[in-house]
RNA sequence: GUGGGCGUAGCUCAAUGGUAGAGCACCGGCCUGUGGCGCCGGACGUUGCGGGUUCGAUCCCCGUCGUCCACCCCA
């Protein structure tokens, strides 16, 4: 037997009804929001993402399905949706048509990881992106869509965790003064974290060692270092989200593992995930598309885990399957009247199905009873000759005799 | 990449160093043209794969693959 690839999954009938729930709401979300779609490759050219994620990210190093192509060219399964969406922007000068780009997309994403609860290695994103907006009212927008994102899908004890990073003229000077809180209690620190201090000590606040949380508790908080215009623009980030009502907390260890996020950081956090509590996440990534050889625009975006946010839906979301007939028939003449029947109920737009087996009228109702058929078209000799059917109501057990002309009529109205 | 748990019927799981069983699901009968409930019957397994120990392995050992959980990282 061949099976499907490690960390990669088949979305089964009676599973995919949830994944469709999901991308209903979201798309409907989208449409409220203002957001367009957009759908990019699934491949890119590998330094997309080295550019794009950062070379210094574990995503880059150790985590992309990267090969050479026949034509000899470095390609990639995306490990993330950001950078595409940034090279599109920037490929079809969306500048001009879209000043200021509200793109969404979704779709799968792919990591060589070692797969666990809430992680494949192809998964499936809804990632939103803006370009072109620098207000703070917009980080509150995309970080409402977020929100309402996991409330419209009842998603409870969801957390929303916000921080501000600041930009390349204030960071410095964070890392500066981290390093220099740190001092002599650096070399007590884990092996990551003494990695973490020489490329990005900011990261240090991701440390989960037990040993080294007492130490980190101290360290300066990335907000109080905020230049003005950051510290200004993440006030006002938090005074719009207060004004949509949407609860949120600061998290000073809110860092992400992307090198490209300035300013706003947003996490929602779930309960039922395991290890990976994270539902989304995103934030601000003001000089990514100049570096990524577009225009000087900003940007700020999130993604989503599909497969997290199934994962956490309710057990109650149950997707009820539409109403539907079920055309029964016995014998070889009333089978072919049969089949012109379940093809008018189709082409009339009601949802129709028949067992094609010739097999006894009780297998063929046991059948109707387990696709949940609403009613039942019986055909037999006794109804031809007459120039009917027998319509069973299947929810009452009640069963009537209907002309053969009137059979789509009378099936639209009783179910 | 590291550590641990687990691989037995389609699914959920039992069992024993002497060649495997239940529940659910499936098919049929009771009901010669009427589903669900019930009763009766039927079909279904190279016990993940390879090797070793043993008279004999599903069980013990080694390897391998898969899976789950955690580390790591992140959605």
């Amino acid at each position: 037997m061949i099976s499907a690839i490690r960390g990669t999954h088949d979305i089964l009938p009676g599973e995919v009804e949830r994944w469709q729930f999901v991308e209903r709401i979201a798309r409907s979300l989208c449409d409220r929001y203002g957001f367009a779609e957009i759908r990019t490759p699934v491949i890119e050219k590998e330094e997309l993402f080295a550019k794009g994620s950062g070379e210094s990210t574990d995503i880059v190093q150790k985590e992309m399905y990267a090969f050479t192509d026949k034509g000899g060219e470095r390609i990639t399964l995306r490990p993330e949706a950001t950078p595409s969406m940034v090279r599109a922007y920037v490929e079809h000068s969306l500048e001009h048509a879209l000043p200021f780009a509200k793109l969404f997309s979704m779709g799968p994403m792919f990591r060589y990881e070692r797969p666990q609860k809430g992680r494949q290695r192809q998964f499936h994103q809804f990632d939103v992106e803006v370009f072109g907006i620098s207000d703070p009212a917009i980080d509150a927008e995309v970080i409402d869509l977020a929100w309402s994102l996991v409330t419209e899908l009842g998603i409870a004890q969801a957390e929303l965790v916000i921080n501000s990073v600041g930009c390349p003229d204030c960071r410095p000077k964070f890392h500066e003064a981290l390093l220099a809180a740190l001092g002599d209690d650096l070399p007590k620190l884990c092996g990551d974290c003494q990695r973490r201090a020489v490329i990005n000590p900011l990261r240090i606040y991701d440390c989960k060692v037990p040993a080294d949380q007492p130490i980190i508790d101290k360290l300066p908080h990335a907000v109080d270092y905020l230049c003005e215009p950051c510290a200004t623009h993440f006030t006002g980030v938090r005074s719009h989200l207060d004004a949509f009502g949407i609860p949120w907390t600061i998290s000073h260890r809110l860092v992400r593992g992307l090198d490209y996020y300035t300013r706003t950081t947003f996490e929602v956090l779930g309960q039922t995930l395991g290890a990976q509590n994270a539902i989304l996440g995103g934030g601000r990534y003001d000089g990514l598309v100049k570096k990524l050889g577009g225009p000087d625009r900003v940007g700020i975006g999130f993604a989503a885990g599909i497969e997290r946010l199934v994962l956490a839906l309710p057990e109650s979301v149950k997707v009820v399957p539409p109403a539907r007939a079920f055309v029964v028939a016995l014998g070889e003449a009333p089978r072919t009247e049969a089949l012109r029947i379940l093809r008018e109920l189709r082409v009339a737009g009601i949802p129709a199905e028949m067992e094609f087996e010739a097999r006894s009228m009780k297998a063929q109702l046991k059948r109707a009873d387990r696709v949940q058929a609403a009613l039942a078209i019986i055909v037999g000799d006794d109804e031809l000759a007459r120039g009917e059917v027998t319509l069973r109501d299947m929810r009452k057990s009640e069963q009537r005799a209907v002309a053969r002309a009137h059979v789509v009529e009378a099936v639209r109205t009783s179910l």
